[in-house]
DNA sequence: TGGTCTCGTGTAACCGGTGCCACATTCCAA
DNA sequence: TTGGAATGTGGCACCGGTTACACGAGACCA
C-alpha cells in the first residue's frame, strides 16, 4: 500500500523504481517480449496489477508509429445495423487496450478520398473495418493497401481477398425466405430489389431465385421490380404490385424498410396480412417485430460479425492458416405475416 | 513542386528545414502562438498547405498529457438517436482535428465506476458527451470532475451546471401533445410512463399534465400506467387499457417504442387508429413513419444537440457568457395517429 | 547614451514509451 | 577447459511534437 503520489499520474518510471529495474526491462514486461526472467516478471507484473498501471496509448503509439485506434468507416443508413457492428467489434476491442473511432462518409463526396486518406495517415489506425456499402469500394481498398492500413470488410458477397473479408451469405437467407414462402403454398411471389449500387441486391435476389427454384418455380420478370432499400419505394412498388388484377400472394422485400413500405401500401389497400399477402423482408430490424402483425424476416448476425472483423485485424495479415473462418448464415424470423395464400376465386380472365 | 521523400511522412522539422526556420517556429504557427512575423507566418502556413503537413497527433497528445480523443458515453437503446447524437457530435469535430471514441456502458456493472475512470484516464480524453440516461448519473460526474475531464450532458432536466448541460425540454414536447388532444376533443386520456429510474419519464409526466391542465384538464391516476420504455411493455399497458369498459379515446406513450405496442394491442382488438383511438409518441422514431397509420410523435433535434454538446466542450468551462445557449425544444409531427375522438354510445353501465 | 520593454526566434529538455545494441551470465557441446 | 550460443538486463538515442527559457534586435523612454 504505497501511498500514490499526489496528483501524477504513473509513468513506466515509478514502476521501475519500485521493481528495481530499468524500464526497459518494464517495457519487455508490458509487450510481453521475451527474455525475461520469470520471477523478475512476476514482480514487475504485481507492481503493475497492484497500482493499476497502465502505459500511456499515446506515448506507446508514438514509438511504434502506429496507434491503437481501430476505425469504423461507414455510410450505412441502418442504424440498428451500425450500433451492432460497433458492439461486436468493441466485444473485441475493449480488453485489448484499443478504441473505436467512428468516421461516417459519403463515397459520393469529391472529397471522399482525400478524407478517408487524411483519416487513416493522420490518426496511424491500427486498422480499420469498413461496413457496407462501402466496405465494397475498391478505390478505398487500393487506398488502404497503399497507405500498409490494415483492414477488413464486412460484406455479403466474396470479395477479391479472404483474410481480409467478414462475410454474410446474404443469398443463403434469401433462399431461406423463397423456400419458405414455396413450402407455404405460394406460386405467385414478386421480388422487390434494392438499389442495383449494393451488391447486396443481387446476391439477395440470386439467393431468392435459387430458393424458389429449387421448388420448381421460378421469379417471374414482371413480378421482379426495383426499390431503392427505403421505406417509399416499398410503398410505391407495393401499390404498384397490389393494385394488379391478379396480384402477388406473397411479397418478398430486399430490406425490412422497403417491407414497411408494402404493409402500409397493403392496410392502404385493405389487403389483409397474412391472410391475403404474406410479407418477408430481410435484416430483422427492431421494426420487423414491432410493425403489425409482426413481420417475417431474416436476420444477420451483426453483432458478431463485427467482433469477428475486429479480431481479423489482430492476426497477421499474411497467416491465413490462422484466420478463422469468417462466413455467416442468416436466419430466417418467422413471424406472423406468412402464411399459405388465399384459395384464389379463378378469375374470369 | 518538392518531390516528396519516398514512404517517409512529412514531420515538422521537414517543413522548419523547408521553411529555413526552427521546428519551434513551424509549431507556434500550427498552435497560433503569437510573436510570430506575419511574413513567416504566411510563408510557413503556404509550405504547410503546399504538402498538405498534418502534425500527429499522438505526439502533440503526448506533449500536450491531452488527446484529440472525443469520447461518447452512452447506454441509450435506441440506435437512432445514437446515431443522430454521433453525426451531430462529428458535425463539430470534423476540422478541428479531433476524433469521437464510442463507449457503451451498463450504470449496474458493478465496474462501471472503474472501467469508466480506465477510459477517460488512461485516453486523456480532450473531452467526454454524456447521451442519457448515463448523464443523469452524479457518480460518473462526480469522478469526471476529479478527473479534471471536460464533459457535457445531455439530458432532458435541468441539471446543476448549465455551462456542461444541453438541454431538451421534453415537458414542453409532451405538452405540445396534450394540447393537440384536448383540442380534438378527447377526454378520457392515457398516459404510458417511462421507468421511473429515466428523468425523461418525470419531465413527459409533467409537461403533459401541464399541456391538459391549460384546457382545464386533468390526468386521470388511474389512467397513468406505468411502462418501461419497450415495445413490450406498451403492448402489455395498451392491452390493459383497451380493454377497461370505458377505455381511453387518445393514448400518449413515452416513447415510440412503446407507442407501437400500443398500435400493435389496438389492432389485435380490432380498434380502429385513429377512428377509435388517437396515439402520439414520443421521439420520432423511424418507426413513427414507417408503421401504419402513420404515427404523431415528438421529434428531438438529437443531431443538433450533439453538435452543441460537441462545441461546448471547446469553449473555456468557466466562461459562461460565451457559452451558447443550449436548450432544444421539441416538435410535435402530426401524421395519422390523431384525430377526433369517436361519438361515444352511452354505455349501460 | 543607456536601460527597459516588446517582439521574434532558437536551444535544450522533456512528454512516456520503444528499438537497437552492448554487456554480463549461464548453459552446453566440443 | 573453452568457446559459442542462449538468456537476461541496461544504456542511449529516438518517435514528433511541446514547454521553459535564453537571446538578439529594434522601439521607446528617461
Amino acid at each position: 500500500m504505497h501511498a500514490p503520489k499526489s496528483g501524477k499520474r504513473l509513468t513506466i518510471i515509478d514502476i521501475a523504481q519500485m521493481a528495481g529495474v530499468s524500464k526497459k526491462t518494464v517495457s519487455r514486461v508490458i509487450n510481453q517480449a521475451p527474455y525475461v526472467n520469470e520471477r523478475t516478471r512476476a514482480r514487475i507484473e504485481a507492481i503493475i496489477a497492484e497500482h493499476g498501471y497502465e502505459p500511456d496509448p499515446q506515448a506507446r503509439g508514438l514509438a511504434f508509429r502506429r496507434s491503437f485506434l481501430v476505425g469504423l468507416i461507414h455510410d450505412n443508413p441502418n442504424s440498428q445495423y451500425m450500433e451492432n457492428l460497433q458492439l461486436g467489434i468493441l466485444d473485441a476491442l475493449v480488453g485489448r487496450g484499443y478504441e473505436l473511432v467512428i468516421r461516417p462518409c459519403d463515397r459520393r463526396s469529391p472529397s471522399f478520398l482525400d478524407d478517408m486518406r487524411t483519416f487513416v495517415g493522420r490518426l496511424r489506425l491500427a486498422g480499420v473495418v469498413l461496413a457496407p456499402s462501402v466496405s465494397e469500394d475498391e478505390s478505398l481498398i487500393k487506398l488502404l493497401s497503399a497507405a500498409e492500413c490494415p483492414y477488413v470488410r464486412v460484406a455479403c458477397a466474396p470479395l477479391d481477398k479472404p483474410a481480409h473479408l467478414v462475410l454474410s451469405h446474404d443469398a443463403r437467407g434469401a433462399a431461406a425466405a423463397a423456400r419458405r414462402l414455396a413450402q407455404l403454398g405460394h406460386r405467385r411471389i414478386a421480388y422487390i430489389s434494392g438499389p442495383p449500387l449494393f451488391r447486396s441486391s443481387h446476391e439477395r435476389r440470386a439467393g431468392f431465385t435459387e430458393g424458389l427454384a429449387e421448388y420448381g418455380l421460378e421469379l417471374a420478370p414482371e413480378l421482379t421490380v426495383p426499390g431503392a432499400y427505403t421505406y417509399e419505394s416499398g410503398l410505391a412498388r407495393g401499390r404498384d404490385l397490389l393494385l394488379r388484377t391478379d396480384r402477388p400472394t406473397a411479397i418478398f422485400a430486399g430490406n425490412d424498410e422497403m417491407a414497411s413500405g408494402v404493409y402500409s401500401a397493403a392496410h392502404e389497400l385493405g389487403i389483409r396480412i397474412p391472410e391475403e399477402l404474406s410479407i418477408i423482408g430481410f435484416d430483422d430490424a427492431p421494426i420487423a417485430s414491432r410493425i403489425w402483425p409482426a413481420m417475417t424476416s431474416v436476420r444477420l448476425p451483426v453483432r458478431d460479425m463485427g467482433r469477428m472483423a475486429a479480431e481479423k485485424l489482430f492476426v497477421a495479415p499474411q497467416d491465413s492458416s490462422e484466420a478463422p473462418s469468417a462466413e455467416f448464415t442468416p436466419t430466417l424470423i418467422e413471424r406472423q405475416s406468412t402464411a399459405p395464400p388465399a384459395v384464389i376465386k379463378p378469375s374470369r380472365s
